[in-house]
DNA sequence: GCCGTTGTTTGACAGTCGACGTACTACGGT
DNA sequence: ACCGTAGTACGTCGACTGTCAAACAACGGC
């Protein structure tokens, strides 16, 4: 009755590089909560728990999140021990959609400012 | 009997410049038709009618994704007889949005083309 | 072995979305 | 005055979204 996943290296299913869909990325990034999560993500350029983020939300919306996020190929998640790890896929991002990703963050870091 | 605008020119509803918020925009841009809708625009240049667009789907169907583009401040429309012209707003989105738009028709032309 | 921390799963719920058809309005020509 | 073309409004429908609470699972340490 192991789900299909071998214990102790739960598998997360992310998308091919070639599978990602620049509007699953649009959509992914159009949501307040996922666009903060991803700018916090850059902020860093390494990986960070899901706990790292204090988020206006519960934790089951947070998963949520997410996994829309991974899903739609715009970050790497595995498991470190209990923690889940988040990284951008900048590299992927970068190859397929040159410069999109910059201009996103600078114009929500723009936004933010003129809040 | 008259809705509130006056005959001749029914008026259309456009945030300004500084009422367009990154999310409304990704999001209006994160969906097939509409996608495909501001890169004919874009391809253009100048103002097209509704009616020169061939998309999938029925005219209020049409309607609809023009009111999302225009509300979200991606399009600008304005009647011209019976025609209703839409034109990019250009201007405004990399006044705000820096390389945006271009990064995201850069992408999603890679996309067709590797399609 | 037990507990706490971390995250998942499930089910519910209200709201939005994209799509449709039908009925309607607005304008330009004939 | 009439018709045709262009687009709108309204109501509906099913699917998806974002949110929550509550119960559960996995791992690390004590």
């Amino acid at each position: 009755m192991t789900t299909a996943a071998p214990a102790g290296s739960r598998a997360l299913p992310h998308p091919a590089r070639t599978e990602i869909r620049l509007e699953s990325v649009l959509h992914a990034l159009s949501d307040p909560v996922r666009l903060r999560v991803v700018r916090e993500l850059a902020a860093d350029g390494g990986e960070l728990p899901c706990s790292h983020f204090d988020l206006p939300v519960t934790k089951s919306t947070t998963t949520h999140h997410f996994r829309v996020l991974r899903e739609s190929g715009v970050v790497r998640q595995v498991y470190r021990g209990t923690a889940k790890m988040n990284g951008l896929r900048r590299d992927d991002l970068d190859a397929l959609f040159p410069g999109l990703l910059d201009s996103v963050l600078a114009a929500a870091r723009r936004q933010a400012d003129a809040g």
